[in-house]
DNA sequence: CCAGGATTCAAACGTACGTTTCAATCACTC
DNA sequence: GAGTGATTGAAACGTACGTTTGAATCCTGG
């Protein structure tokens, strides 16, 4: 039926199951037996089950963070000082494209929101480091766009955001009307925006010892 | 050492392994070694592995239910019309306490976390059924104190805040500075409370077709 | 067309899992 | 203090897992 290669089948087959039953939940011989292809394939093109989830992982984040840089890019060549809204629409929205562009959207996000949840080191550090860039360039971004804010409550904040969206993604069929991505995105920078832009909650940072 | 009963120390050290390396990770024989009792135990106690996962559910989910009842019903009994911040401080302040309270509460907490990201039918099912009892208290409450917000989005805007609050206790290490629960629940709610506060997302409340 | 590396295949490896069994031991009542 | 039900113990059950093996097959360049 498909054309693809068998490396590509069982990444995709490994991407729905792990998405739906986790990681240590799904077997390498449901990932062959999906795929089409023989059991020992797995360890031939990837060498190990844990090698496999890294790939998976890899296939997903780099372009959604390369995307997520270009628009930031986009943006700050675009207009001089960014707003919170804008900022954070531009780091929300790979995500919400990524979710509605396909059939495969909902499984990819899904997958990528497990990860926060999941104990393994491994899928942990690799997250990290793939966003270790994203940090980088949208904090300061929003530093600027939020200067009441000590640069702690900025990343706190930034955490809040992407809890609101993982949770959100993951457990999307637990809202009543399953709204679209656009609708996602106009509720979550409203939401969002408003919560970056209430005053700082710390005193500490006035200089409380 | 421990006087406790058989069921109890497996309870005990099931919390702390399934809130480490998650449920299907957990083997019951690394929970019986940690419980210093035999394998057998947890069939005899419980039955099977997954009404095991249940009994652990059930012994944080209710506690920590009933508190955030008790802390609405002394809030609406103590003033006419709560705010939002005031509602999200009830709502909130349980689970922080719980985290605070002693050692076992980081491992509650994660556990907790943990659950929106686990595809077990199951424990979603339980979780969702201890939920329904707080929904059904808090939506309300919440749309009285944001009335300018449809149901919808009061909801939408809860999903936001539950995101928020599981995302920040199961990554607490990686915030700089690791602050206090009272720091949390500073933040969270000056954060929450705007996002509640913005305008309506939606124009389609409105009544578009 | 045929060599030779790349890929697939069926089968087996050892290990770990959840569960079951049944005898041994405990705790309590009469 | 003997008897009885509740609990614990050591061991084994069958199953499923990730990984490895080595032969069979495919594919491609000369």
């Amino acid at each position: 039926m498909s054309q693809l290669e068998t490396k590509d089948r069982i990444l995709d087959a490994a991407e729905n199951l792990f998405s739906d039953k986790g990681f240590s939940a799904t077997s390498l011989r449901s990932i062959t037996t999906l795929a089409g292809a023989n059991l020992a394939a797995v360890n031939y093109h990837f060498g190990s089950k844990d090698a496999l989830i890294q790939a998976v992982f890899r296939r997903i984040l780099t372009p959604l963070n390369n995307d997520r840089l270009q628009r930031l890019d986009a943006l700050e060549a675009r207009v001089q000082e960014p707003s919170v809204d804008e900022v954070l629409t531009a780091f929300l929205t790979p995500v919400a494209t990524l979710w509605s562009e396909s059939k495969r959207g909902p499984v990819l996000v899904r997958l990528f929101a497990k990860t926060f949840a999941e104990p393994s080191t491994n899928i942990r550090d690799l997250v990290f480091s793939e966003f270790e860039g994203i940090a980088a360039r949208y904090i300061p971004a929003l530093a600027r766009a939020v200067p009441h804010l000590s640069r702690r409550e900025v990343m706190t904040r930034l955490h809040f955001l992407i809890g609101s969206m993982t949770h959100t993604v993951t457990n999307w069929d637990m809202l009543a009307g399953a709204p679209g991505a656009d609708e996602l995105i106009e509720q979550m920078v409203t939401y969002g925006a408003a919560g970056f832009r209430a005053p700082a909650a710390l005193t500490t940072s006035k200089g409380t010892p």
